[in-house]
DNA sequence: CGTTAAGCGAGACGGTACGTCCTGTCTTAAC
DNA sequence: GTTAAGACAGGACGTACCGTCTCGCTTAACG
């Protein structure tokens, strides 16, 4: 029972979600339409819903795709260094029109349970990861308490990245990162 | 030179208001429209659009009215008794129908920085104002270390808390704030 | 309908129908709304309303105190000479702005009985009650057929002119009229 | 090149303006909005305003389409015959619910020159064409005068039947459409 | 090498909510 | 007490976008 005819064109697919990244940069998250992403990737509607469920999947993509190129966790020994290279790498990315995509999907998220859980699973969890493999190198190294909560210090490290990026309230640079980093640090450190 | 003519109704904005925070909590922020929320109100929508700009504001407003009940800042002596009741509040707030009028309010201020300023201005302002209260009154008593960033703390108490009830990725009930408390500690005491 | 008891205010009156009318005649008869005159007269809304039940018994009075002052009647002792000067006045008054008003009432009519009814009363049997008595004087004088049914000639003498103001299809001068008089004649003529 | 994708689905312009009728007849047409036409189609509110500009559009199209049907011009060989049975057939189709649609048509068409264009253009002149066409054949065989103005012609014969739709102040039966024949006649008669 | 099922651009479709506008009534504050 | 200013309930309007569906064309795997 082999299909015939075509398949999936891959060509097509890279055109969306450069359609998707390029008009949610330029526009904004929110005035960006189904509609306009087929447009301008020059595709039908149809061509977009047959491979994606909902809008938000299609950005979901988009930024992983995007994502995928960025922030090598680094390792240099001191995981108070690294940490902080990855905040600061973390940081840049929120501030960058890439950040606007992900405002998008925790904005969508709200509301749409199946889009959260795709949110955390593919796109959260996997940066957590990253950061929870350095606490513990630092907790083997000696450098951490080895009592730590590993999730909680990690919200304690990110949670006010993402409150910077989603509210606005304080600034999301470089310095910020470094204070936010070494404040926090006496309740990590050994 | 006053106005002549009929004011504002307050009693109007009062069940704009209520009707409002009703249908929210009832079918969840997503599914109201402005329609609706006229018709609950026994209300003109032109009535709403008078002085409301935008169905967002009507739900800030309703938000702020919901939340001012709630939440008076203790003050017991003890700063970290009075953070971590307080963080408790904040906490089962965030977990209730109220918390989904904020995570709708986040949401729809993704890409409107109109509503983003107003969020920011007319409630996170406020709630951050308390904490901030408190921290000093920590410093002040000893129980906090003097060269304190305050700004920085209030991220690191409650950034957490707007990350689990925006991502859903960790738990938000009372033993997780009382361990979030408990491992950020040392990073505040004196 | 049109009003009820004496005005209490002389000047008010006047000065809402000179505004109906001047509105009427610059922004054409459809964009004129209740609110637009009472904010070019000065005048609150309520105070229209206390006098005139509609806009279009408004409407209806203004037409009236701006025709009045038009088509005295002429009487030369040539039924045919005196119907043809009182058709070239109609003509002329239907081609002016006070033409759009009569437009703007014939709309309103159509669906409303009440003001059909004025429209007929106050205006239009006025009107023809000169032509009538004309044609009459016609008889007497054996200019015109005993036999006419007055109502009918009437209708052959003015529907044309009403007709052409309502839907255009067919030029309003005064030649138009010389031609429709002259045509008709033959039916009219003892 | 040729055009792809779906065309306009004549079975849909065929529901609404047979739904446009329904209602117009059923309600008057003062009582019916968009809403209900596209409700009584099953029929969404964009496809009506893709297709036509404005409700009193679709209603000059549900209009063209009854009046088709009727009044195929008769032809007996007497000129006087053939207008005054059209003529009957005018007046009966101005006393029906069609004439309320007219009435309507006529009363949007004060004040939106497009309208009124399409109204003269589109069903006006149509039935004007026949009684040209019954007058001009009345010339031909020598029933009619050779110098007759067609167009004032017309007028006369078709004008009192506008008027009297239009404004009520007399009769719009079958005997009055023969008075005004018989009355009107010699002005027309060789 | 032809058949045929699928992909594709285009865009019409039913539907839902929006925010604006106007009407006719009701309310307030000033003169 | 009358008036202006204008808030109020109600409801139609025309727009925007969604996600589905249909059209006619093109393409690639199977036979």
């Amino acid at each position: 029972m082999g299909r015939t005819g075509p398949h999936r064109d891959p060509e097509l697919t890279a055109k969306i979600l450069a359609s998707t990244h390029e008009l949610i940069c330029t526009k904004g998250p929110r005035a960006v339409t189904i509609n306009e992403i087929a447009a301008h990737a020059g595709v039908g509607k149809q061509t977009i819903y047959r491979w994606w469920p909902t809008k938000a999947s299609v950005v979901i993509d988009a930024l992983e795709q995007q994502f995928a190129s960025d922030n090598p966790f680094p390792t240099t020994g001191s995981a108070k260094d690294d940490l902080r290279a990855q905040m600061r790498a973390v940081a840049r990315t929120f501030s960058s029109p890439t950040g606007s995509m992900i405002r998008e999907l925790v904005a969508q998220s709200q509301g749409d349970p199946a889009l959260a859980d795709d949110l955390r699973t593919r796109f959260v969890a996997e940066r957590r990861s990253g950061g929870a493999t350095a606490l513990r190198a630092g907790i083997d190294h000696g450098q951490i308490r080895a009592d730590l909560d590993i999730e909680i210090a990690l919200d304690l490290l990110y949670a006010p990245l993402w409150m910077r990026m989603l509210l606005g309230h304080q600034p999301l640079d470089e310095p910020s990162v470094d204070a936010i980093v070494d404040q926090v640090w006496p309740a990590l450190a050994a």
